[in-house]
RNA sequence: GCGAGAUUAGCUCAGUGGUAGAGCACUUGCUUCACACGCAAGGGGUCGCAGGUUCGAAACCUGCAUCUCGCACCA
């Protein structure tokens, strides 16, 4: 046993295990071991983005992975825990521009040119990325790093441009020139998953054409865009609407732009149902360009489409001399003031409508018509129906039905992007001809297409391209990883990348492995500050993880965060929680020592025939926590767990079990001699070990640092075979809750468990009695104590310890307490605290007239329900036994106040 | 507009038909020989509102209010 420090100092423990497990090569899985007897566990990274930092979410996300990864080692599972990066196109190709901004190097991307500038964030990736794969570690994370992916490897890159030319050749990529989401920030299109709505205040404006048929008669409409009038090519109402009927097929002249003359402006006035006569004026400006639903428009009347803005959201020579080169918004003010000065501008109301931005760029996207390629989804029915029937399991499984709202409604994807960074479009062009393929056709002339595909594209293939597929069937079949870890079995991630990543996930599951990718799927929530809000770098709320554990310990901050966490739940982050599973380590550390200062080198097994009532208590709670701690692993409820653990450890076995042993250990270092005591001290030792040995276990999946110190630091290790125990607690067997033998052999039952703790109730009361008296907790007294059965005199000597007595004195028969004696009771017996002249007489008779008005109202409310014959008619049996017994215990109570009040 | 979730102690949350709970915070007393990152005791809640079902409702049903999050979206 090596000597144990006075404070957990957990920074120098810390990265000797890491660096212990990663040499040992804990974390490496092997296929080669998968058997019968040892089945497979396998989990993949949600792979961060290379140019990522470690946060909050991050720690919740990877913590709860961690603990499942380290719960089925334990559970003698070979397990896998492949972690990764993802290259994230739009994200870190806008980290590196703008470092090479910064460093002066360039002013615009065109100054590198494509090549030069993905040549500079492939060095930039290699310098600086993966930075959170090393923060990972930090938080003991342990995974598999022998086979860290990247999803730009060479290997992954042809799996990404193989998917792709399988689809095409199935028919389920296309391009076609559609509306997409112009992202005028990134320059590139993005997907509906992309889009997110904001409320924006803004104006609608009202203004008015005139009809070219009927000059003095004008349509007044309303639009919050006033900047692409000039790209109307129509204007629509409904043709139900009465109050236009009559213009319909005749024309109008556009409101601008002012600089092309008034004949040159001249729009038709068309029917369309889609135009909603209660809104607005009912009249609708159809800008094809520039909205989706007007495009639609657009294509069923055969408008002309005026494109007035460019890629980056300034205003063409289209829009007109005035409003040319302005931006979008500053074009929008101004239109409206050359309307005004027009006179054609009625008025300009304040108004909050949705406008769709760009998630990452954080700017409104822009409707655009252009070239793009689109996937129609493989294997959506598979992919609906493994969710509706259970065999794939969501948790908290209310998001199964979000799932299966956006299964239902899916739209085409958009998976080009126009950008540098990300897997090329593996189609070449000369002339007319178009080629997919992996490589260039044979021949001269052929350019390959310019863009890259989506992130996502490549993401949604994580969970088989990182275990070395190639969509070879003889490849694949003899790929042992393939064999023995796929599907996965549990999927960590958060509810906002449901749609972008864990439904294609599924989906491409089923297409390219025929299978399911993942047996359950765990959505955290959101990590938020106290407040309720989002972690965010501008808010400054958002701490640094590596700070936390600097400070407080990589197990406290994991401690800390699951404790907070509940199953389905935004996590409402607090530094205190932090600062409690600090303390929690402390205490957990310091129960330790205290085994350890009691010396002994007994390593004796528990003998049955001398557990003690407090013995049997003790383990009958473990077992309690085991049962618990495993049921909540099966529910992925990881705050119960901690819940227990902490109630077990803290509130049961260091609050009462230590405290009732210190009487038979005696003083440290003072070993009783009489050989009974001996014998009890020693197996009191035993049971100490047997507890700490389990728990420590219990722990590690959340703990792994300070168990796996403290299991070397108590010599738990030794007599068991290495690999279940023996080298390390990451392979030690996980508790099992006792069975009925167990039970038996270690005397543990119900009846034990309630009398133990109703002596430990009853030292409650004494205390209180002391409190009451206002007696300083350091201050010995003495106590008298008149069992209601004989008590054994190590029961008294425990019960005078837990009490800090000074004397704890058996009442005589005919002892009579003296009028005003400040006294206690429950089934143990009756406990009275005598000292004439110290105790407020008064108070004291206060105090149990309080207690005896409580009592006798808790009487009345059971008497009331048993007086009631609709009550006792039907309940069941044993309802009314507890009810009746309930009476009988406040009666009890009642009338061993009243002896004592007079 | 559609859907989901939430509403219990000052705060964060457990509690799915039978005596309202935990942690933190708070008050008080303790340098009791593992731990002041500790020990002990205590105060504090008409369980969002209104109905209903039931012998009995924090829990089940209906409506309402408030909040959060998805999805859709009318210029």
């Amino acid at each position: 046993m090596t000597e144990i420090s006075k404070a957990y100092e957990p920074q120098s423990v810390e990265t000797k295990w890491y660096d212990f497990w990663v040499e040992q090569g804990c974390f490496t899985a092997d296929p080669a071991r998968v058997s019968a007897s040892r089945p497979a566990y396998s989990i993949v990274i949600p792979p961060p983005n290379v140019t990522g930092v470690l946060t909050l979410g991050h720690v919740l996300n990877n913590t709860i992975q961690d603990i499942l990864a380290r719960k089925a080692r334990m559970d003698g599972k070979e397990v896998l825990w492949l972690p990764g990066t993802d290259h994230a196109g739009i994200a870190t190709q806008n980290v590196v521009e703008k470092t090479l901004k910064k460093a002066g190097e360039i002013k615009h991307r065109d100054d590198l040119g494509r090549e030069a500038l993905v040549a500079r964030i492939w060095e930039w990736k290699e310098k600086y990325g993966g930075i959170i794969l090393k923060q990972l570690r930090a938080l003991g994370a342990s995974c598999d790093w022998t086979r860290t992916r990247f999803t730009m490897d060479p290997e992954y890159s042809r799996c990404v441009q193989g998917v792709f030319v399988d689809l095409y050749k199935k028919g389920l990529i296309y391009r076609g020139k559609r509306m997409v989401n112009w992202c005028p920030a990134s320059l590139t299109a993005l997907s509906d998953e992309e889009v997110t709505m904001k409320e924006q205040r803004g104006f609608m404006y009202h203004f008015r054409v005139e009809v070219v048929e009927h000059p003095g008669t004008f349509l007044t409409i309303a639009t919050t865009r006033p900047e692409t009038i000039p790209a109307d090519t129509a204007v629509a109402v409904n043709p139900k609407d009465p109050r236009y009927q009559h213009l319909i097929g005749k024309h109008v002249y556009k409101a601008l732009p002012l600089d092309v003359p008034k004949e040159q402006r001249v729009i038709p006035i068309i029917a369309d149902d889609h135009v909603d006569f209660e809104f607005g004026t009912g009249v609708l400006k159809v800008t094809p360009a520039h909205d989706k639903a007007d495009f639609e428009i657009g294509l069923r009347h055969k408008l002309p489409v005026i494109d007035v803005l460019t890629p980056d959201g300034k205003m063409t020579a289209e829009a007109g001399a005035e409003l040319a080169g302005l931006d979008r918004f500053a074009a929008r003010k101004k239109s409206a003031e050359l309307m005004e000065a027009a006179g054609s501008l009625e008025k300009a109301e304040p108004y909050v409508n949705n406008v769709g931005f760009s998630e990452r760029a954080d700017v409104p996207i822009e409707p655009r018509l252009s070239e793009q390629w689109f996937l129609k989804y493989p294997s959506v029915e598979a992919s609906k129906a493994c969710v509706a029937d259970g065999s794939m399991r969501f948790f908290p499984d209310r998001w199964a039905k979000v799932y299966d709202h956006w299964m239902t409604g899916i739209q085409d994807w958009c998976i080009s992007r126009q950008l540098w960074w990300g897997h090329r479009i593996p189609v070449w062009y000369r002339g007319d001809e178009i080629h997919c393929g992996l490589d260039a056709p044979a021949g001269d002339g052929w350019t390959q297409d310019s863009d890259v595909l989506d992130t996502w594209f490549s993401s949604w293939l994580w969970p088989f391209a990182t275990m070395g597929w190639t969509d070879n069937k003889t490849t694949d079949a003899a790929n042992a990883t393939l064999k023995a870890f796929y599907p996965t079995t549990d999927l960590v991630t958060g509810p906002d990348i449901i749609f972008f990543w864990v439904a294609r996930m599924i989906m491409a599951g089923y297409e390219y492995m025929g299978d399911l990718p993942f047996k359950n799927v765990y959505f955290t929530g959101i990590i938020r500050d106290k407040q309720g809000r989002k972690m965010s770098k501008s808010l400054g709320n958002s701490p640094d993880p590596l700070d936390l554990i600097a400070k407080y310990g990589a197990d406290a901050l994991r401690f800390g965060v699951m404790r907070a966490a509940p199953l389905g739940q935004d996590v409402l982050f607090d530094e205190t929680a932090v600062e409690l599973g600090r303390n929690f380590c402390n205490k957990l550390w310091n129960a330790c020592r205290f085994r350890q200062m009691h010396g002994g080198e007994t390593e004796q097994e528990v003998n049955p025939a001398l557990l003690t009532t407090d013995d049997r208590w003790i383990l009958g709670r473990l077992d309690l926590a085991i049962r618990e701690v495993t049921q909540a692993f099966a529910e992925y409820k990881f705050s119960d767990a901690t819940a227990t653990l902490y109630r077990f450890f803290w509130g049961e076995y260091c609050d009462w079990y230590v405290e009732a042993s210190k009487p038979v250990l005696g003083m440290p270092g003072e070993p009783p001699t009489d050989p009974a005591k001996v014998a009890q001290r020693n197996n009191k030792l035993a049971v100490i070990d047997f507890v700490l040995g389990h728990t420590l276990r219990l722990f590690h999946p959340f703990l792994p640092f300070i168990t796996e110190e403290l299991w070397h630091g108590m010599a738990f290790n030794t007599d068991l075979p290495a690999d279940r125990g023996g080298k390390t607690l990451l392979y030690a067997s996980w508790p099992k809750a006792f069975d009925d033998d167990e039970r038996a052999y270690f005397r543990v039952d119900p009846v034990i468990e309630a009398s133990a703790q109703a002596r430990f109730d009853l030292v409650t009361l004494g205390r209180n009695l002391r409190a009451q008296s206002n007696i300083p907790s350091n201050k010995r007294v003495p106590f008298v104590i008149r069992p209601a059965a004989p008590l054994p005199q190590e029961e008294l000597d425990i019960l005078k310890g837990l009490l800090n007595a000074e004397a704890l004195t058996l009442a005589a028969t005919d002892w009579q307490a003296p009028k005003g004696t400040p006294v206690a009771a429950n089934a143990v017996g009756e406990l009275f605290l005598p000292l004439a002249g110290l105790v407020d007489v008064e108070a004291e008779r206060a105090r149990q007239e309080k207690e005896l008005a409580k009592v006798r109202s808790e009487i009345q409310k059971v008497q009331d329900k048993l007086a009631n014959p609709a009550f006792t008619q039907k309940v069941p049996a044993s309802v009314l036994a507890e009810h009746q017994q309930r009476l009988i215990d406040w009666q009890a109570k009642e009338k061993q106040i009243l002896s004592t009040l007079h």
